[in-house]
This record gives C-alpha cells, sequence and structure tokens, in this order.
DNA sequence: GTGAAAGCGCTAACAG
DNA sequence: CTGTTAGCGCTTTCAC
C-alpha cells in the first residue's frame, strides 16, 4: 500500500500496463505507432497513477530543459516588472519554465554564463546589462539562443531595442513647441546607451533650432526610484535654472517633481518635467507626467518568440527597433490641471 | 582542436587529469579527502577546461535541483515586486536558482503541483494564491518544503502574514483621532483574507466608539491599479458620502486620490484617503497617502529561510505574523501639505 | 507494434 | 587515497 516513498517512474507505469518503458515512452511522446488498446492501459494507467515525467531525466536524454532564463538588472523598476510579465506570459504559454536571475550591473558578469554551462536552460534573454558582444562569443559560437533586450549589440544575435533617440527627439520637439529653450537633462547612468541615445535625440533637436545644453544643465542619476532628487536639486540651484527637465526616465522624473515643489516651485508654471518609460507612476503624479511610453511587455514577448524561435529552427539574428510614443499630459504645460485649481 | 561541438563533461576532467571520474567528483564536492597533489591536477583540470558540472545530471543522481519555485500572482504589484527581490536576493545568496511562475487566482491551481511532481524544483513558495490547505495535501504528506505568504493555513505549513488585522485597526484608530466619523472601505475582494482582515480591524475599532459601516460605505475593487477609481465614485456620489476612505491597498487608494481630485475634491480637507502597502507611489502623490507598511522583501526572505531550512533539516512549520507600521503623511489631514500652498 | 539495451553526466557505495 | 560500478529516470536506436 504505502508506497508513497518515492516518486512514479515510467517504469510505474509500464509495468502498471504490462508493457515495456519503451513503449510508454512513446505514448507520451507521441512518437511511434502504438496499438490503440495499448495506447488506452498506458494512458489510464498514466492517469491512475498520476505520472508526470521527471524534467530532470528528460532533460538529461534530451539535452533540453524547457526553461528558459531571464537576467535582469532589477525586478522591482515597474518598467522592468511590465517586461517580466511578457517574458513569464509567453513562455508559459509555450510551456517554458523561467528562471529567473537579478544580476546588479558592476557584478561578476558570468552569472547568466553559468546558467548555460550548467544546462538550466535551453536559452536566455538579457535585459539591459551592459553585456558587451565579446562576453556572448562562446555562447554565439555555440549556438545558443539568446536574446538581448534594451542593449545594443549589432546584428548577429537577436536584439530588441526602443527608439530611444527617436523617443528623445519626440520629447524636444515637444518642449521647443511649448517655447522652452533652456533645458537640462537628468541622465540615468554616463555608459548606458539608453540613457545615452535619448539625450542625443534631444542635442539634435536642439542644435537644429541652434541651441545647445550647457554643461551644467547635465547632471545625472542611475535610474531607480529617488536618484532623480539631488541632480535636480543641483540644476534648480544654478544662477540660472531651466525652463524645462527631461529625466532620463520616469522615475526619476517623478524625484524631480517632488524636488521642484519642495522648492515651492509649481510645476509646469514655473518649470517643465518630462520623463521617460511611461510607467502607471506617471498617471498618478500631480501634475501628471508627459512622457514616453515604450512597449515594454511587448518587448518581453519578443524576445521569448526569438529565443524559442532559435532553440528550434535553429539561429535567426534581428534587429528590431520599437516605436516610442509621446505621451502628453500635464508636466510639459499642455493639458490644464485638474482639480486644484492653479490660478487660486 | 575544434572539440566544441559539445559539452565539457567530467570525463573530460578525468582525463585531462589522469584520474578517474569518481575522483573528479571527490575534489569538487569536497567530500572524502583526495591527495594535493592529484587534488591540484584536476583543479587545473577543471579551470583549463572551464568545465562546470551539468545540473541536470546531478540533479538526477542526487535527487535535488538547487532551485526553488515562486509563484505569485502578479509581479506588477510593486508589493510583490519587492517581495520577489527578497526572495531572489536570498534564493541567490544561498546559491538556488528561481524558478518564477504567476499564477491567475482562478487557474487550475496545479501549476505548482507540476513544478514538484516534475522535480523542477526542490521547494516552493506560494504567494497570496488563494490555495487551501488541502491543496497542499500531497505535498505536506511527501515532506516536500512548502511556504506561502500572505495567505494563513494555520499551523502545519510555514507561514508569512502580516498583521492585516492590526494595520487595520491602526489606520482606524488614526481616522479616529482625525474626528472623522463616516468612513467609507475599498475592499480589494470578497473573499480574500487580506482584505476581510484590514475590514474587521476596522470595523472593531469603530464599533468600540459605537460606529458602524453603513452596507453602501462598503464597495469592491480588486487589488489591481484602476480598480479603485470606479468604487470611489459610488461613495462620492452617496446622497452623503464618507468623511474618509481606507482602501484595501494603495493602488485602490491612488484610483480614489485620482477620483476625488477629478470630481473637485481637495484631500485631505474635503474627504480623507488612505492605503495600505506602503508602495513607492504612496510617497509621490499628491497629497502624498498615509497608509501601513508591510515588510515586503523581508516576507520574501523569510519564506526562502524556511524553505530552504525544511530541505535541510527536514520540515520545521511555523506560522509568523509580521508587524505592520502605520505611515503617517498627507492624505490623512495630518501633515501640512507641501508646495502648492492649500489654504490660498 | 513492441522490447532490450545503451547512453545522457553525475554521485555514491564498494573494493582495492 | 583512488578506481569500478551501479544506478538516477528518461529517450532512442536496433532487433524481433
Amino acid at each position: 500500500m504505502e508506497r508513497a516513498k518515492t516518486r512514479v517512474t515510467i517504469d510505474d507505469v509500464a509495468k502498471r500496463a504490462k508493457v515495456s518503458i519503451s513503449t510508454v515512452s512513446r505514448v507520451l511522446n507521441g512518437l511511434d505507432r502504438v496499438h490503440p488498446a495499448t495506447r488506452q492501459r498506458i494512458q489510464a494507467a498514466v492517469v491512475e497513477l498520476g505520472y508526470q515525467p521527471s524534467a530532470l531525466a528528460r532533460g538529461l536524454a534530451l539535452n533540453r530543459t524547457h526553461t528558459i532564463g531571464l537576467i535582469v538588472l532589477n525586478v522591482t523598476d515597474p518598467f522592468f516588472s511590465e517586461m517580466v510579465r511578457g517574458v513569464e506570459e509567453t513562455a508559459a504559454a509555450a510551456g517554458y519554465s523561467l528562471l529567473i536571475a537579478c544580476q546588479p550591473r558592476q557584478a561578476e558578469e558570468r552569472r547568466y554564463h553559468q546558467l548555460f554551462t550548467e544546462s538550466r536552460v535551453d536559452g536566455l534573454v538579457l535585459v539591459a546589462l551592459g553585456v558587451q558582444r565579446s562576453d556572448l562569443d562562446q555562447l554565439v559560437a555555440r549556438g545558443f539562443p539568446v536574446a538581448v533586450i534594451q542593449e545594443d549589440l549589432g546584428g548577429d544575435v537577436p536584439t530588441f531595442v526602443v527608439d530611444n533617440y527617436g523617443g528623445g527627439r519626440l520629447l524636444a520637439d515637444h518642449l521647443l513647441d511649448h517655447g522652452y529653450r533652456r533645458i537640462a537633462y537628468i541622465a540615468g547612468s554616463n555608459y548606458t546607451p539608453a540613457s545615452a541615445d535619448r539625450l542625443r535625440g534631444l542635442r539634435d533637436v536642439l542644435a537644429a533650432h541652434d541651441l545647445r545644453i550647457p554643461d551644467d544643465y547635465l547632471v545625472c542619476g542611475n535610474f531607480m526610484s529617488g536618484s532623480g532628487y539631488e541632480p535636480m536639486l543641483q540644476l534648480l540651484d544654478l544662477p540660472q535654472p531651466p525652463e524645462a527637465v527631461f529625466a532620463a526616465n520616469d522615475q526619476m522624473a517623478c524625484d524631480a517633481l517632488r524636488a521642484a515643489r519642495e522648492r515651492g516651485l509649481r510645476v509646469p508654471d514655473d518649470i517643465a518635467i518630462v520623463g521617460f518609460d511611461d510607467i502607471i507612476l506617471a498617471s498618478y503624479t500631480t501634475p501628471t507626467l508627459t512622457t514616453v511610453r515604450q512597449p515594454a511587455y511587448e518587448m518581453g514577448r519578443l524576445a521569448i518568440d526569438a529565443v524559442l524561435a532559435a532553440s528550434t529552427n535553429g539561429p535567426q539574428p534581428q534587429r528590431v527597433v520599437l516605436p516610442t510614443e509621446l505621451m502628453i499630459r500635464e508636466s510639459c504645460g499642455c493639458l490644464p490641471q485638474r482639480g486644484t485649481a492653479k490660478g487660486a
């Protein structure tokens, strides 16, 4: 009676159905043809025993884990967590499990590499990790499926980036339309392409209008919540503060909002502030935040699709640049403020 | 030269070091004593070949995957994503990988069960899934390590809940201190213990002051962002609207804030609003949100600790109730509003 | 159609 | 101290 101790194996099923394990394997994988009656018996046994093949044993035999790895900087950033949702749902729908690891940027960059060498995953999605193409050489050389998000590695590894440059231009154009001329930038870091490209978009638009960003209008946070506060204060303390501030992401833009408010400034009347990402927070601040939307969920979905395709049909590198969308709200000065009468 | 095709196995290392695979296994696992010189050779070979044991093979042999599974309702909720961070960091620090799956509440509740039967994980952390004790019977009976967060299953499975009842009382007392008497509640659902316990706390405190919540002051959202808006409108449309609104979580409280503002009401002057969770958003709204903090990261950490302990020393059920903390901000009427002068 | 047997890469007795 | 060998649970030729 009490067999409970150990797991139900394919042998148990075979015994119960009075066949060999190879036949059980056959019906499980639907490969060869099996006599209908035998199939019946086996399927019945499977159900009765509640049998589930061991992913480990199967993985070892097939050299496939049906698991994909996701390495992300920080699950806490709403922008990334939305992306994780896209990754998870897509992988799950395809019958894949998701192994997730958070890797601080400066860490030994081998963590994801290990997931591969240990055969834990069939493919890898790397998000905004600051990896170089050379870090991926071994993986790519062995034909291991990898996709990167928010990191532009050129051609031969599937890459999904948003049009950061274009997004920067969108915002810049819009600020210029409002008549702002003195525009400052709160960078996310000094080495992240995303931050740099957004800045480049801003700069190019300004340049086309014979404007430029003075050095002291360039300050830097670290993309994380809270990190936009001090830089904003620096800007406000300048002899001639900017008329508008463009933060490299929404979290920092919200910090800027807070800093401005604490200084007694009204946004956008005294100073305009815009962000990037369109996280949920951007719709809940006062004033609501004008920003650029990135298709986070979509990027996650595409990356998984790419990895899955690569692990089936062989590698098919591609580089997809996703479009951004300007989300006009109150903080740029566009919409009338709701609620608290501003003129009072 | 070109061996690149296949993975580096323990045999390769053995051959290179001119020993048997068992000796390699020994030094890798540091079990038996091995001659220093041999050890040297083997370690050198490992490095030279860049050898990493296959997690699959090792798992199959040991019946341990060094992976733990996390099943969570929704990674997108900042409260949960902070918890995920706690789980991930703790697991990683202990050398464990994290398999993550999101499971909608109403779904076939067998998803996590499968992770176990397929031997994909050594343990499971279940977050706010609405599981019953009976759903876990098979796992518990087999001594499989499970911990649940934000779901009270009684004694014999490690449980980590926050003191929802106490948190509800904290907020209720505070609202009463402000002099509010007509208090409404926006529930997260009608069947979630978390939401029910918070309400119970509120009710008990009111009852102690001979107050009660009229039926039309009880409305319901679904905990998710956006779901507090309509319920709040219902409250505001009442012949006699409440003086204060207690939302079961911050996301809904923020929706309530928005709804009130769109109706031209000033918070907290015309109506007070409080939430629960203390997500980052609560510090960025206008007015900032008075709420109750839950130790999300901590809960994640504790759950992993419990699972890991159980998978080593055998099961050690416990039930931990974590304390909550009242975070007093502006939306209750306590602090002076910053920035936009409210008296003007 | 179905079974026997050889791996997949590793660990763990059991001998030397 | 170190090598031999038998599994772990499954897939997959190769025979029958």
